[in-house]
RNA sequence: GCGGGUAUGGCGGAAUUGGCAGACGCGCCAGACUUAGGAUCUGGUGUUCUUAACGUGCAGGUUCAAGUCCUGUUACCCGCACCA
């Protein structure tokens, strides 16, 4: 039941949904005649719970974009898709007894028809379903690339496990030490999985930051996350004659190691079993590491533990001292070496497990106090206790040690990276096949190319086995095949891909969706890419976007694209969060339903109101009674086709408004200012009333201005109006800079800094002028009346500031 | 602990290079039109002891002039976190 009167949006804004169907307004063809651009936005997992508020903030916003830069004359491709494998789909099929197919084709439906809704210019005939064999063959066919070239491998080793999933976890989707996904603790578990080497990218998905335009906070977030350290690998020998290798960025410390460290999972400690007397104790502490959740394993402050391992010493090469090795949970097999030398005085951790252990702890760098605390400044400490190094600084000291090193052999400069492999397997039915079969004599042998997609079977139950198997294990018709090399009986792989899978390469599918014998054509991708702007959430900022990039770089490198990066620009927009200021959710009862909001006041207040409701990459709470106001605004713009007068240039009372509204919402919508944008149109609006009439000119005008923030009404009008339309083939409006400077300003005069009055003046006034002008104020003069005025300050078109004593 | 962000009226939020703090919208107050108003229109609306003073988380500083620059500090939000 509406309560809001006006406008009968429901009726246009059907009637401009269809007829951009009908014409296939917005469909993009590659013309070489004109500039193109390709906006882009993250395209939806399709839930079952529909479309959410948050959905359309982003999509809008690069709609208006991409709406402008057509009537500017560009070439656009804008387009949508459906990342539709994964969990959510799949559970809701086990416990429904659904094909997972069947509620993806239902969640779809629902999701475009709410899309529709909003009137987003999208090229729908460019859809995509990362769901669907035709696409889903070409996310085969890279994984098959990337192993031939020594990328994907498959290694046993400690992964994340999701004990509610039943299913491995990238390092990625492991949050606070829980499952991303469904909140479900995570423990490790040994297994062999398939792994991308996107470490291998390490280096260059740090460097290439620089030729793409990212907000800081995002180039900030990676850089971080990759986690560049540089330092050096050194090589203690031990007593039993196994070298141990270490990493460390502090080799200048090198004297100050007291003992070492290496992680219980440590392969030298099955190695050294027969050896290390007190082997029981060390069983036990490896098993009670194995045993903890990463959660418990992460916890901040926890006391520092470990186990000495007896019958066995490290020795330092700097001196061929004897120093105690420990096994301790605080070293991580998986970074470095998983081994460290452990320099008390300068680390804090160290410190803290020294004086669990009562071991000694030796200065090295002057400069702090090390019986309260390490001292780990790099800046102002000199070396000491420290034979050759002695009176160095850290720096000095560095390459003097890094350099002994390199040419005694007992070590290398080494730069490590906290960036893990990526593991690229799942123990799950809805994700895409690994296209690879494991023969007893040829080993992992991809199928051949021909025979993609390697299609999903049908399954009786999607439900994952308890022994940590793909449901596709079951199904022997899947698994038993034939090696493609050899010919002999052998097995396929039966995990599949993660859900990241399909979105890491989709914007590339974009350019030519129908491709059945390339991903896309190389024309296409050499005409469209890079994508020009790319927004969404600063949540797939350590996934989904370095994911993309690392396969874009592959793709690079093997010669599919010609652009070094997928993006050329990235901005991320903010949550928009419940009415009580909190994250929207169903627990809390706070959710908007944007179905709700666009049959109550229409999908252009929708979308006016999620660009006007505050700093586009801010967070901002959902203000319901803020939407009215958006729509009490396009009321106006409507009921001005009572006062159209007649005139084909702007009035004069009206010129500069126009041309500096123009101007403004020009620039704005570059700088993804969309609220100051509105605003500044609401204001004309309020110029305008003032008027009190419009003339055709101005009306004109006014709705191309309009039109890419809520291009229904505008169009209806454009058409009410007789003006040669529709606007979606008019050109973008344009302003004079000259018109938009003011003939007379406002300008404050002040006494030693505090307003004193104000006075109109031409804005060329000169400054002299001005001044005198200033003093003559009744009030200015009884202020400077009998004080010396020491210093005259004119800032043009703003304010005169004089100061006196 | 590390990295990033935010702090401005009753509310969401504006404010190039330092230059009239509070644009625009919500709400609120008053009036008009009305049988009616949760519709529409008009005017008002930072605070206070209103010839003026005080006001951008807090404390200092620089400057003729500071929301904006500098130093220190607090609170909240997001990401990472025993990465040697």
């Amino acid at each position: 039941m509406s309560k809001e009167k006006g406008y009968d949006f429901a009726a246009i804004e059907k009637k401009w949904q269809n007829y951009w169907d009908e014409n296939k307004t917005f469909q993009a063809v590659m013309d070489h005649s004109k500039p193109k651009y390709y906006p882009l936005v993250e395209f939806p997992y399709p839930s079952g719970q529909g479309l959410h508020v948050g959905h359309p903030r982003s999509y809008t916003a690069l709609d208006i974009v991409a709406r402008k830069r057509r009537l500017e004359g560009y070439n656009v491709l804008y387009t949508m898709g459906w990342d539709a494998f994964g969990l959510p789909t799949e559970n809701f099929a086990i416990k429904n007894h659904i094909h997972p197919e069947i509620v993806t084709k239902d969640n779809v439906a629902h999701f475009k028809a709410q899309l529709k809704s909003l009137g987003l210019s999208f090229d729908w005939d460019r859809e995509i379903n990362t769901t669907d064999p035709s696409y889903y063959k070409w996310t085969q066919w890279i994984f098959i690339q990337l192993f031939k070239k020594g990328l994907a491998y498959k290694a046993k080793m400690n992964v994340n496990w999701c004990t509610s999933c039943k299913c491995v976890l990238a390092n990625e989707e492991v949050v606070n030490g829980v499952c991303e996904r469904c909140g479900g603790e995570v423990v490790h578990k040994e297994k062999s999985q398939w792994m991308l080497k996107i470490t291998e990218y390490a280096q260059r998905l740090i460097d290439d930051l620089s030729l793409v335009d990212y907000f800081d906070r995002i180039k900030a977030t990676q850089i971080n996350w990759i986690g560049r350290s540089t330092g050096a690998e050194v090589t203690f020998q031990t007593t039993l004659g196994d070298p141990l290798t270490v990493y460390t960025t502090r080799p200048d410390t090198l004297f100050g190691a007291t003992y070492m460290v290496i992680s219980p999972e440590h392969p030298l400690i099955e190695k050294w079993a027969d050896s290390i007397q007190n082997m029981d104790e060390v069983r036990a502490y490896q098993a009670e590491a194995a045993k903890k959740s990463d959660f418990e394993r992460t916890e901040v402050n926890k006391d520092k533990t470990g186990v000495k391992l007896d019958g066995v010493k490290g020795i330092n090469p700097v001196n061929d001292r004897e120093i105690p090795i420990f096994i301790s949970d605080y070293v991580l097999v998986s970074y470095g070496t998983g081994a460290i030398m452990a320099v008390p005085a300068h680390d804090t951790r160290d410190y803290d497990f020294a004086k669990v252990f009562r071991l000694p702890i030796i200065e090295v760098v002057k400069g702090g106090d090390i019986e309260k605390e390490a001292f780990t400044d790099c800046e102002t400490g000199i070396m000491v206790n420290s034979g050759f190094l002695d009176g160095l600084s850290v720096e000095e000291a560095k390459v003097k040690i890094e350099d002994w090193l390199e040419e005694t052999k007992k070590g290398v400069r080494k730069v490590n990276y906290k960036l893990r492999d990526w593991v690229f397997a799942r123990q799950r039915y809805w994700g895409e096949p690994i296209p690879i079969v494991q023969c007893e004599h040829c080993g992992y042998v991809p199928i051949p190319e021909s025979e993609l997609p390697l299609r999903l079977p049908e399954v009786e139950s999607y439900e994952p086995t308890e022994d940590g198997q793909s449901p596709l294990a079951n199904i022997e018709s899947f698994v038993n095949t034939t090696c493609p090399k050899c010919g002999a009986p052998a097995k396929r792989e039966t995990d599949t891909m993660p859900q990241w899978a399909g979105s890491s390469w989709y914007f590339l599918r974009y350019c030519d969706p129908h491709n059945d014998k390339e991903l896309a054509s190389k024309e296409a991708l050499d005409y469209w890419m890079p994508v020009d702007w790319y927004n969404g959430g600063m949540e797939h900022t350590t996934l989904h976007l370095l994911y993309s990039r690392f396969w874009h770089k592959f793709l690079y490198d093997i010669g599919v694209v010609s652009c070094p990066e997928p993006y050329a620009k990235r901005t991320s927009h903010g949550m928009i969060l419940g009415e009580d200021h909190v994250k929207m959710s169903k627990s809390r009862g706070n959710v908007v339903n944007p179905d709700q909001i666009v049959a109550e006041y229409g999908a252009d207040t929708m979308r006016l109101y999620e660009m006007f409701m505050g700093d586009f990459q801010l967070s901002a709470p959902w203000n319901p009674r803020a939407v009215s106001g958006c729509k009490r605004f396009l009321d106006k713009v409507w009921n001005l086709q009572e006062k159209v007068v007649d005139g084909d240039s702007y009035r004069k009372e009206l010129e500069t408004p126009f041309h500096q509204t123009i101007k403004k919402v020009t620039e704005d919508i570059e700088a993804l200012k969309f609220n100051t944008a509105i605003a500044a149109m609401m204001s004309l609006m309020n110029q305008i009333a003032a008027v009190g009439s419009i003339n055709r000119a101005e009306y004109r005008d006014l709705l191309i201005l309009l039109n890419p923030f809520v291009p229904h009404i505008t169009e209806e009008i454009f058409e009410r109006q007789g003006f040669m339309g529709p606007i979606t083939s008019c050109s973008w409006v344009s302003y004079d800079e000259e018109k938009c400077k003011e003939n007379t300003v406002e300008i404050a005069v002040q006494v030693n800094g505090k307003i004193k009055a104000k006075m109109t003046i031409p804005s060329d006034m000169e400054s002299a002028d001005v001044i005198a002008a200033a003093k003559r104020d009744e009030k200015v003069a009884s202020e400077i009346e009998g004080k010396t005025v020491v210093k005259e300050i004119y800032v043009k078109g703003k304010l005169v500031n004089l100061v006196v004593k």
